[in-house]
DNA sequence: AATAGCAATGTAAGCGCTTACACAGCATCA
DNA sequence: TGATGCTGTGTAAGCGCTTACATTGCTATT
């Protein structure tokens, strides 16, 4: 096990002083050439690589950014951490992820590790969250900005959970429907969840049905629990219209539905919330609500960035949904 | 901006020095109950959070591993990366992810990122990789592990692709598909790719047709990739049989027959590879060949902090894949 | 020719933590 | 009672970098 070189090393092979070494790295033309090639031969030679934890400690920059979302596991929150990574990536930055599994133990948890390694600003997923982990955040005055939901008081990048899903509900209420029946991901801790049953319970309230009659299953992630979620509506309450918290869950239950030989959209209709890949890729394609994610990511990137920066504070932005048109929405029959 | 708070600032408000709150962090049974009880009350009041550089600089250690995955927002990888994200967790230690788009020098940038950062280990996808980087892993003494292949001379968790897809296509040509064209992810720099298409080959070729004629389409990631390569290969080929060297492309390719108004498996079949999530929900199901992501994630974490725990060295281990039969494979016309 | 001004480099003081070693206080034992 | 061993804390030396400031040797300017 060879030591590792460090700064010292290269600058005793190139025979100059550490901070020529490290001026070298990081502002190169404050060296003049003869010094820089020999000072880069030598990093060559010696394979060097700086040590970033030094570097940090030294320099109090990291030059890092921290996430921290449910799950990786679903394609959901994957298109705009990727546009977030490379937007990041482009200017420097790097991005540390975690994941919480829908725990809030374990992201305060997560929380706390990014930021203990250094990270200067934070990606958060909705606003559910311990006000002791925000007061951590103000303390170490590290910027945190939410995604994938809104809130003008709060900083956040995301668009309007409760209006976007009223939008949908109006249209499926407009073509008929009036037994409807919802299945959501958990609502506790979970804000987006919350709204999104809101803006059902909204757009029913407005067609005048009473929207305590509408029956909620919750069902945690995943294609077979929203199936799951889909026999219990259908054993209990038959309704005309499923409308899905996500895509996944609507996946599930558009497959269950194929189990109990029900035709969509003639016998029911489903819909989705997300717009990812998966919907356009079932039978048939799902109606569902598209949410700019590559956009999101991106302006999330930036907003960090800047608030890191010292360029102002972390600002508010709402972003456009639109209704999705697939194959599952149609009047009831 | 409050300035955070560091060791020092906790030792002087518990009347303490400094070695006495840093044991009582990192190993509290050496510290007496009322010395403890003081300085943890000084931690709290103060929201005091060590720094990770300088714990890492100072202790020479960063219980955290890297990997560097082709992408995020493909689901091919979330499965096994979130087991391994889960068993280091409990174990924990932190996940470093980085993501390179399918490019080596992004690859290897994120390497060098990621080792700068501390990672102790780093988990790499595939074989494909310059040497250079295999070097500067060496010289820094950094364990690498490769997932999602294998062989038996190189550290890797995970399994045949050759194999495997050589049993899928083997079941294929045993019903009878004569005329077969392949869909494959671009085979430069990705040897699981190579492998999965030397597979096709070896069976074709022991089922007595000329590996040769076999037409190859390569497509990038995508499912509309997947859905242009599979309108050439009709174009072109015509084939009873379409293989695809992922379940993406082959879903991509299924949407497509739809288009074309072929009905699968009757017109013509199907397959896919990986047994994501997405094969079951397409419809028909995707005959595909299942890989034990979870597994793999899990023993990958395990291989991993072994090594880095100094528990000898790295070894390669050979998952079993199995064919998941779906309904999109069938005997031709 | 003396002076200022600048560019290239070196010197050395930390950044916030861990940990080897030193030390004091106390119980134990011959 | 004095030597012996613990146990709980303190002291201080780094870990590998960055960077303010000092130094040196030039070129311009007067």
């Amino acid at each position: 096990m060879t030591n590792t070189p460090t700064l010292e090393d290269v600058a005793a092979r190139a025979g100059v002083s550490t901070a020529t070494v490290s001026r070298c790295l990081n502002a190169p033309e404050k060296v003049i050439e003869p010094t820089r090639a020999r000072v880069m031969a030598a990093v060559e030679a010696l394979g060097y690589a700086p040590n970033f934890s030094a570097r940090a400690l030294a320099a109090k920059r990291t030059q890092t950014i921290g996430a921290v979302i449910p799950t990786m596991e679903n394609a959901i929150f994957a298109e705009g951490l990727q546009a977030f990574q490379e937007r990041l990536g482009e200017a420097g930055y790097m991005l540390l992820v975690a994941s919480s599994s829908y725990d809030p133990a374990r992201e305060a948890e997560a929380i706390r590790a990014l930021v203990a390694r250094g990270a200067e600003g934070l990606l958060l997923i909705g606003h559910d969250r311990d006000p002791a982990v925000i007061e951590f955040l103000a303390t170490q005055s590290v910027p945190a900005l939410v995604a994938w939901a809104h809130d003008a008081a709060r900083p956040s990048i995301g668009f309007d959970n409760r209006a976007a899903m009223a939008a949908l509900a109006a249209r499926a209420l407009d073509l008929g429907h009036r037994r409807i029946g919802v299945i959501s991901a958990p609502r506790a801790g979970n804000d987006r969840a919350r709204a999104r049953v809101e803006g059902v319970r909204a757009a029913a309230g407005a067609a005048g049905l009473n929207p305590d009659d509408i029956p909620v299953i919750e069902a945690p992630y995943g294609i077979e629990a929203g199936g799951e979620a889909f026999d219990r509506l259908m054993e209990t309450a038959a309704p005309s219209l499923v409308i899905c918290g996500n895509d996944v869950l609507a996946a599930g239950a558009l497959k269950r539905a194929r189990d109990w030989r029900l035709s969509v959209p003639r016998d029911v209709s489903i819909t989705g919330f997300d717009g990812i890949e998966l919907s356009r890729l079932v039978t048939p394609a799902l109606t569902t609500v598209h949410v700019p994610h590559r956009a999101m990511g991106v302006a999330a990137a930036e907003a960090l960035m800047a608030a890191c920066a010292g360029e102002g504070e972390l600002a508010s932005l709402c972003l456009k949904t639109e209704i999705s048109d697939g194959e599952t929405l149609a009047p009831p029959r």
